[in-house]
DNA sequence: CCTTACTGGTTGCAAGATGCTACCAGCCTC
DNA sequence: GAGGCTGGTAGCATCTTGCAACCAGTAAGG
């Protein structure tokens, strides 16, 4: 048996994430998501990824309980793909993963997406560690600790 | 060319960070460099991970900037691998999928690691998202814009 | 020194994952 | 009811992953 290493049984909640999420698309997917994206032919037109590929993603993140599906919205006999509220948690890790590409992939002035405040259209502000006192943190600052 | 996809010169960050870390070891490796991991073999028994692969994801790692390359700490002839400003510049992004997996992975009282302010031992507050103005925002508050 | 163990890899092979190109069965539109 | 969309499957080639074996340079003990 040499398949993929699994994970999910790691008491690491970063391995168990990246057990869910962590692989090539399936990150992209989500982000479309929150973009807007819903049904099969939206993802694989955004996304530029083989069907059959797609096809299994959607999959795993619909057994993954990420997303759902759902009857269309348009009335029509097909059906959409929608983020479940633990799929809309993913929020903070597409966002941080947006401002680490934008602070280091990009020349000033490259063409870029860019997520806005829909309100102002300004860019968010950089995420931040906190501790629970609200106390800004670096990674320095913390500690890994096992809990049982 | 059947080879892997690239996203590098996609122009959306978070394809571009996902191309540069989106495998499934890199995270991990970076999650045990915050933890204190530097050598070779920290790296190998920390993770449980082939040493081929890890030889490639470090290398990777350093290629991308993430990961450097330095002397061993203790005098030794062998060296040791360190984020970069860039890497450590990836915290957010391993908090937040620290904060997924808590959240969603775990049953109450299962044994987990946990991560928490080295000062008072306290586990961190949530990642929350703001505009420029720090208004907190949800998903359905932004919206993503192309800009050149 | 000389031997032995450790560190940090490299190499070869088996098997799984990825990707491309057909192909196809329901819909839906005119 | 003909033709095009939608949402897939199937087959095949190639790439990646993973295990195990092997190996050179370094350190440590005697």
């Amino acid at each position: 048996m040499v398949r993929r290493t699994r994970l999910d049984a790691s008491d690491c909640p970063v391995a168990r994430s990246v057990d869910a999420i962590g692989d090539w698309w399936s990150l992209l997917i989500v982000r479309d998501a929150f973009d807007g994206s819903r049904r099969f032919g939206e993802f694989q037109r955004g996304l530029g990824v083989a069907k059959n590929i797609l096809t299994t993603r959607l999959r795993s993140l619909v057994a993954g309980g990420v997303l759902e599906v759902v009857p269309a919205s348009d009335g029509s006999a097909y059906h959409e793909y929608v983020l479940t509220p633990k799929g809309r948690d993913l929020f903070p890790v597409v966002v941080a993963l947006r401002q680490w590409g934008e602070a280091h992939f990009f020349a000033p002035g490259e063409p870029r997406s860019e997520l806005v405040d829909r309100e102002h259209g300004r860019p968010l502000s950089p995420l931040e560690i906190r501790s629970a006192e609200g106390v800004p943190l670096g990674a320095e600052d913390t500690v890994v600790r096992k809990v049982s």
